[in-house]
Formats: structure tokens, C-alpha cells, sequence
DNA sequence: CAATCTATATTTAGGTC
DNA sequence: GGACCTAAATATAGATT
């Protein structure tokens, strides 16, 4: 929210994950502070790092909090039903809870996840096109540097060759020619001559 | 905090506590789910307002996370592992499990469209990373390529040096070199250097 | 790694409708 | 009560150390 506007999905980074998780937690619990102290409500807050990590606050205390808040589940719920409806019908609560908060506009995060899946499609369309785009470069770089690469080796022949030729000559010839230095660095070296 | 600061203490006026309750709880809430999304943390969150009203929060469920939260507290508390730990356990072996059938794209009927998303997501950082490995490679050849091309053309230039220092030579010298069939032959024919 | 720095993004107090 | 406005206060991403 600073320097640079951040997209809202997972932080791929790990260590950025983990720096960003520890200063929003910091500010989530300072802020559900706040609501406590201004409105005087009575806040329960818990959260699970990635990694499993146990954070956790409480106006009064947890138990009380969770307790306060199942019995107001209860409320809501018939008397004769077992703990496996309880918990189908909490999901549902919650599905319907989440449900009207996105009708609401609210949580748009949740509410917008097929268009975020259409976007996301769309990008992964466009990422798999500029890796398409960037590779044929890279493979057109990596052909022509091997193009290059066999013209060099095709001039090198030719001048060894001539080379030779000359040095031949010099053999013959009355006066000896002094290039032999040339030729002293590379007698491991070997040609192969290649016909395509 | 705009207009004017206000100090973190309880709101005396009724209805402009009710209008900051309000507002602070939206923004408490929407911080939290980024806070999920962001970090992939799991997170419960209840509010009570001064007046008892029931607002809530939760990742998973709010079921799921307060047992979570109440087995890491039993955790911390007592040593002896009970049954419902290994069941824990067993719990949890089985759903490292089926993450990985996930993964392998199988078993993917279950899945709800949020988890969905969330395995794309976790496959799609895999690709890019498979990506980012396989760019590394491609640039450590095209190097490697540079580099040989630089190699062969310091020695055509020195070869050509030498070639040229014979080639005066042979102005000097008495009787003409007949080698100008070096530079005629057959131009499609490649030549690899094979260094052992 | 954790603390600190800052330029921006976001939140929000106090209004108005 | 809620939606919207706007100036100011806060939070925080990215960098630095």
C-alpha cells in the first residue's frame, strides 16, 4: 500500500510473504485493539501463520470469547440436532454469511473470484504468449550466435589453410619465414572438417 | 484519525461510537481477509458489539480454526498424546496425501472452487519456477556461445596477421605465390573444431 | 534477520445528504 | 442507520543498513 501498489493474492516470495505476514499481523491486532478500546467491543482474534504459528488476542479472554460465541450459535440452532448437522449447518451459516456479505460488496476478494479466475486466465493467456515470444527470441539469438559461430570456424579454416600453403612455400623457398610462433600454442588442437 | 486525531480511548457519544464501530469493523474485517489471501494465513475473527451484536470471520470455518486453536493450547499444555492426537495425526498424513493426488491433478471433484484456485495458484508458482530454471540454462549457453565466438575470433585475427605478414613476404620474394584457390573452394562446406 | 526510513496507498473523522 | 466526500492520519511496500 506504499512505494508501490500491491495486487491482493498470495506473495510468492517467502521472505516477503514472511515480512508482510508480520507487519499486517502487527497492525490487525492493533487495530482490532483500537475497535476494542473506542466501541468497547469484545474481540476475539486467530491466527494461523503458513507455517502453523499460533498468534492470538483477546479483549477478555479467548474462552470466554468462544464460548460467548457459540452460544449465540446456539440460539440459531434446534435443540435435537447432532454435532454433524451442527457443523453442516455452521458451514452453511458461514456460506450464507459470506454469500450475503458479497451481495453486500462486501469482501470482494471472495465475491470476485470467478472474475479474478477469468483475469487470471486471461494474464496466464498473455504470460504463456510472452514466454512464447521471448523464447523464439532467445532461440533465434542462440541460432544466429552458432551461425556466426561456423562462419568464424569456416574463416578460421580458410586461413589455416593459406597459412599452410604459405608456410610451405616458405619450406621451399630459399628464404625461411619466421611465423612459426603461430602455430606453437595449438598442437593439441584438432580440425575435423565437416560436410553437411 | 483524519480530520482530526482522536485519542484511542472509549467513544462517549453514542452514535458516533456506533458510526466508528461500524466503519473500524469493516476495516478490520477487510484487513484480515488480506491478511489470508496475502499470506495464506488461517483466520478467525469475532467481534461482539457493545450492544452483543455477533459479527464474525473466518477462513475455513469458524468451527475449524477455534478446534485448531483449542488442540495447539492442549498441545502447549499437556505432554501425554491422547487418541484424538493420533487421530490428528492420521488426519493430517491423510490430507498431505490427498494434496499430493491434487497436485497430480487427481481428486480434483472434491475440491471447492476457493481450494481450487489455491492449488492453480501453488501450480502455477510451480511453473514459474521451472521457468525461471530453464531461462537460467538457456543464458548460461548463450554465454557460452559468446564466449567461443570471441575465442575464435582472436585467433582468425591472428591468423589473419600471420597470413598477411606471409603474404608480404611473398611480394618481396622473387617468385609469386600461386594460392589464391584457398579463398575458391567450396563455401558450403562447414568446418567444426573439435577440441578433445 | 530485525529495525529504520520514507514515499505512497489506504483508512478514517467529521461532515453532508 | 447508510452512502458519499475529503482532508488528514495511519499503515505499509520496498529499500537500506
Amino acid at each position: 500500500m506504499t512505494r508501490k501498489k500491491i495486487e491482493i493474492k498470495k506473495i510468492d516470495n517467502i521472505s516477503s510473504r514472511q515480512v508482510t505476514f508480520s507487519k499486517r499481523r502487527k497492525g490487525l491486532f492493533k487495530k482490532a485493539q483500537e475497535l476494542n478500546t473506542l466501541c468497547d467491543a469484545e474481540i476475539a482474534l486467530i491466527v494461523f501463520s503458513n507455517t502453523n504459528r499460533l498468534f492470538q488476542y483477546a479483549t477478555s479472554s479467548m474462552q470466554r470469547v468462544i464460548e460467548k460465541h457459540n452460544q449465540h450459535s446456539e440460539i440459531n440452532r434446534s435443540v435435537e440436532s447432532s454435532d454433524d448437522d451442527y457443523d453442516m449447518l455452521c458451514k452453511k451459516e458461514e456460506q450464507k454469511a459470506l454469500e450475503l456479505r458479497h451481495l453486500n460488496g462486501e469482501d470482494l476478494q471472495g465475491l470476485t473470484l470467478k472474475e479474478l479466475q477469468k483475469l487470471e486466465e486471461q494474464l496466464q493467456r498473455g504470460l504463456t504468449n510472452a514466454i512464447k515470444v521471448k523464447d523464439e527470441k532467445m532461440k533465434l539469438g542462440i541460432s544466429n550466435l552458432k551461425r556466426k559461430g561456423v562462419k568464424l570456424m569456416e574463416e578460421n579454416n580458410k586461413l589455416k589453410q593459406m597459412s599452410s600453403s604459405l608456410m610451405n612455400r616458405k619450406i621451399h623457398s630459399p628464404e625461411p619465414i619466421g611465423a612459426s610462433c603461430i602455430f606453437s600454442g595449438d598442437s593439441s588442437r584438432t580440425w575435423y572438417r565437416h560436410i553437411p
